[in-house]
DNA sequence: CCGGTTGAGGAAAGCGCTTACCAGAGCAAT
DNA sequence: ATTGCTCTGGTAAGCGCTTTCCTCAACCGG
């Protein structure tokens, strides 16, 4: 016991901001411009704590330097949880963690070049206090990144005049900003290229989830081209796939159990339940794009590595944190009327791309699907 | 301005405790007691209290919270980053994302249920004063988990010292614990698998980083069977695939280049380096499993979609996570000589296990390849 | 009927910082 | 030499909680 010092010291505290003032000979005030670089100390001073805090390795207490009126430096980031530990007949739903995660990893790169970490909290929404849950993260951070509707309302506007909030393809509010991928523009493209470069006059929508903004708006653009081509297209509750996997397959495996015919094209939410479709679909050994051409939405990296390989519709999922962090970051720490005001009720729409590959009937590229592959991600 | 109530309360300050004192009409102590379940308050006092608090929407300052001497209920999380923003030839690293936010993820449903979230931080090596970004980290936190390898020995055991720390595929140190796969025994069975099932007598092992313990202990297990049975095994700084994607794909062109003669199987770190490979071997028309067996590690769930499907040894990633967190939690808040102590410096291996796809030259199974891979995730 | 015990609420002392505010030194201008 | 700046360091007042300690009332047994 007695032996190794690490078991004496075990548990030390942490040097405090008066130990280094001892240290130095200083006042912990003059410890504290140093390290903030307020006031510009004397050189001997700034000389001498700074061999202090060295010598001690000190780190300021976040909680404490929150306390003292500043910032936390913490944002709070809310994804909403799949449930594969319950509905664990579909291990791909480890996927739907891709989409989320990504645009978390955007998100803390920018947030770190202002000394800013995230603190990401998954909730299951058919818990009863998920706005509990959220509001305490709120008092975790100096603002809250919120993806996917994950809040009513009513309590998104308690939330949002309590701290500056950001969602992610919701809606704005007077009092949050929303930052989402240009539905309109990459849906449009996507279906124009289906019916006028491909010819299909028979499409179907596999929804996400119901009222999810980012369903509805591509599903609305995909019907404004649909109609104006003259072509028909397939909805209802029976297409809907909830972004997942499993959900895309469950919704084939019902239309064929029920006998129905199905579409020339399926143009599915996002690139998750697309996948759940083109597995349905080889099950019962429908050739894609052979007999139905299939797409998906946000070309997530797995859309590359499937057979036939995903036309889907690119954003740029880094982006998409960064910007939402961007927007946040302008909005903390002023009061009202500050210039971060200036930007609420705004709603940003980012740039999207279509991605051709085979799934939507396109021939694969001269060099063969490998080179492709890996031409395409440079 | 004075039309919207939500400009002019716009950024109002949240209530705090003395408000909802206030309010109740009893002191700060009661509230918080309350609030606290401490030394059960009279039934009436409890009532006003609670009123008081869903009146104003009160949810006391974690800041503060944290600085009257208890937790602050954060765990900092340190990843390793990925460089592809300069090294963007291959955005397939995207997929290098996976393998630590699904440990994360993992971690992150455990904490929850202890009240604790997350605070994710990811470090570039290259970048001079990681330590320090990490140390910054750790004072906004009760504990550490540190991802695969992200501080030198000496830091570590600084930091160590003043708080909880966990770590991921890395060693125990006397005054940390480590969680890791078990692989000795997941590459013993992979092997075993190659060599006696498939009879296959020349085998390369491509390595992850270099001093990576989980490559490390992987690689000497491979050779452990390999020389045993008296079969051949390829390594050395050629065979290095740094576990991701280009790195793999790299390896094999360089080997080709050079006109080296490829093993019968190739056996990687990880399923990430292993993509490569079969990219690289896709595009010089090399039959897998047909001309070279090809292997990963980890089964992350992109595996399955890859043609052929992936060989692989699974890890129970979100296991991983939520034992890395359940041990440091175990760690948190006990002085010296206090039961967490007990655990520190121990090693723990999770169970692994071989799935046999069709990269090593198995058989698909007869349901097919679409219904095969939807089987396997139930 | 009184000292002693229990139990509940309030006052106040921190927790480790930041930041007014103040005091004193050095110096220029009067 | 006196006044008045500027410039630097120290003192102390919070920040919003938790918790210890104390007070006071109600209740017990002798």
């Amino acid at each position: 016991m007695g032996i190794d010092p690490a078991d004496t010291d075990g548990a030390r505290q942490p040097p405090t901001i008066y130990d280094v003032a001892r240290t130095a000979g200083v006042s912990i005030a003059s410890v504290s411009r140093v390290l903030n670089g307020q006031r510009n100390p004397r050189a001997e001073t700034r000389e001498r704590v700074l061999r202090a805090v060295a010598e001690l390795g000190f780190m300021p207490d976040g909680a404490a330097r929150a306390l003292g009126g500043r910032l936390k430096e913490v944002i709070g980031v809310v994804v909403r949880r799949p449930r594969w530990f319950d509905d664990s007949q579909f291990a791909d739903e480890d996927e739907n963690l891709q989409f989320p995660d990504m645009i978390n990893r955007g998100m803390e790169i920018v947030a770190q070049q202002h000394g800013f970490d995230l603190l990401v909290r998954s909730v299951d929404l058919n818990e009863p206090d998920a706005g509990r849950r959220i509001f305490a993260l709120a008092r975790k951070s100096d603002g809250l990144i919120l993806h996917d509707r994950v809040l009513s309302p009513e309590a998104l506007d308690r939330l949002s005049r309590q701290i500056p909030v950001v969602t992610l393809a919701g809606v704005p509010t007077p009092t949050t900003v929303n930052v989402h991928g240009d539905n309109e523009s990459g849906m449009r493209a996507l279906a124009r290229h289906l019916i006028v470069d491909h010819s299909y006059r028979t499409l179907a929508y596999l929804a996400g989830h119901e009222g999810s903004p980012d369903s509805l708006s591509r599903g609305e653009a995909l019907a404004a081209q649909v109609a104006a081509a003259g072509a028909t297209l397939l909805t209802g509750e029976q297409w809907r796939g909830r972004y997942q996997a499993a959900g895309g397959a469950r919704a084939i495996e019902r239309l064929i159990a029920a006998g129905t015919e199905l579409p020339r094209a399926i143009v599915c939410a996002n690139d998750q339940s697309a996948i759940g479709v083109l597995h349905a679909l080889s099950l019962h050994g429908i050739a894609v794009p052979g007999d139905v051409a299939v797409t998906g939405f946000d070309d997530i990296p797995v859309a590359r590595h499937l057979r036939p390989r995903l036309t889907s519709v690119r954003q740029s999922i880094q982006d998409l944190g960064a910007t939402a962090f961007e927007t946040l970051y302008a909005m903390i720490g002023r009061g009202a009327g500050g210039p971060g005001d200036a930007a609420r009720g705004r709603d940003i729409a980012l740039p999207t791309r279509l991605v051709r590959r085979q799934s939507c009937g396109c021939d694969p590229p001269p060099a063969g699907p490998a080179s492709r592959t890996v031409a395409e991600a440079g």
